[in-house]
DNA sequence: TATAATAATGATAATGATTTTCATTATTAG
DNA sequence: CTAATAATGAAAATCATTATCATTATTATA
């Protein structure tokens, strides 16, 4: 079994949330894309293999992974959640490509420790951060 | 005459728009606000001295306002576009309080640098960025 | 294993922010 | 002043997400 899956199973158990198959095949498919993924886009994956589950289960599933902190949220400005994976991946910024839409993954420890002392200059107690930047990335320029 | 309601009306004639009324209005109060304000709060506030003027067209009003410059949305994950002034004001971050949504504003030019050199890094070319750094306020902190 | 309690499901309706449509009104060039 | 056309408000449409509800699946326990 894999370390995702036993963090979900316990996650369900301390829960009082009943295990489901659907469940479980949405989380595994989900794990094995590595895309920034839209439910929209993982519904479509889902019913490749299982037509029968809804979109409804689909949302319902990706919020549970996101409690049990396997995934989570990034939000890039079009009015769509996408989910990625949070286990065994470290926090890290996102460069956006606003030509095809390419996302590429970045982390700086300075920009990190600056923004720490920046929320003691304000008595501002961080609890999470995100920083975006927008722009075209190596192949979309000309 | 202010510097915005002139560059408002050159963008206005560059752009062969017509003039309009209700729209100046709008702009009017907007700048008058200085909150990171939503299409449904400055309604209200348009509301108050100008009853007849629709939501709609406070929608279009904010979208020429921002394409002139005058002003640019954030949007801090609440499903709810806010819009703040953008002329006479540099670009800035957000420390946004999850508590009772006040929203701080701050700008480091160490981390601008750094997110510069990290473009350079993966070849990206830049348009545009955003930091927003959520946690609570000095004043929500027990 | 059978059963009762209850959570999960899919279909569909509801929601909330935003955009579009459309008939009417306002602006503006000539 | 008039014709052309953009702007308007009301209402409908859209789109992502959430809630509802009747049915099905899971699970504890008898
Ligand atoms: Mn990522
Ligand atoms: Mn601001
Ligand atoms: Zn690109
Ligand atoms: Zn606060």
């Amino acid at each position: 079994m894999t370390d995702e899956l036993r963090i979900f199973r316990n996650f369900i158990k301390k829960n009082n949330i009943k295990n489901s198959r659907s469940r479980e095949k949405i989380l595994e498919i989900f794990l094995n894309t590595e895309k920034h993924i839209s439910i929209y886009e993982l519904h479509d994956l889902v019913k490749r293999q299982y037509p029968e589950i809804g979109l409804a289960t689909i949302y319902r599933a990706m919020n549970i992974i996101c409690r049990s902190d396997l995934a989570e949220t990034i939000n890039i400005g079009d009015g769509v959640k996408r989910f990625e994976h949070k286990y065994g991946h470290r926090h890290h910024d996102h460069l956006i490509c606003i030509k095809c839409g390419k996302i590429i993954e970045m982390h700086n420890d300075d920009i990190e420790e600056i923004q720490k002392k920046m929320c003691k200059k304000f008595d501002f107690k961080m609890t999470d951060h995100k920083l975006q930047i927008f722009g075209y990335c190596k192949n979309c320029l000309d």
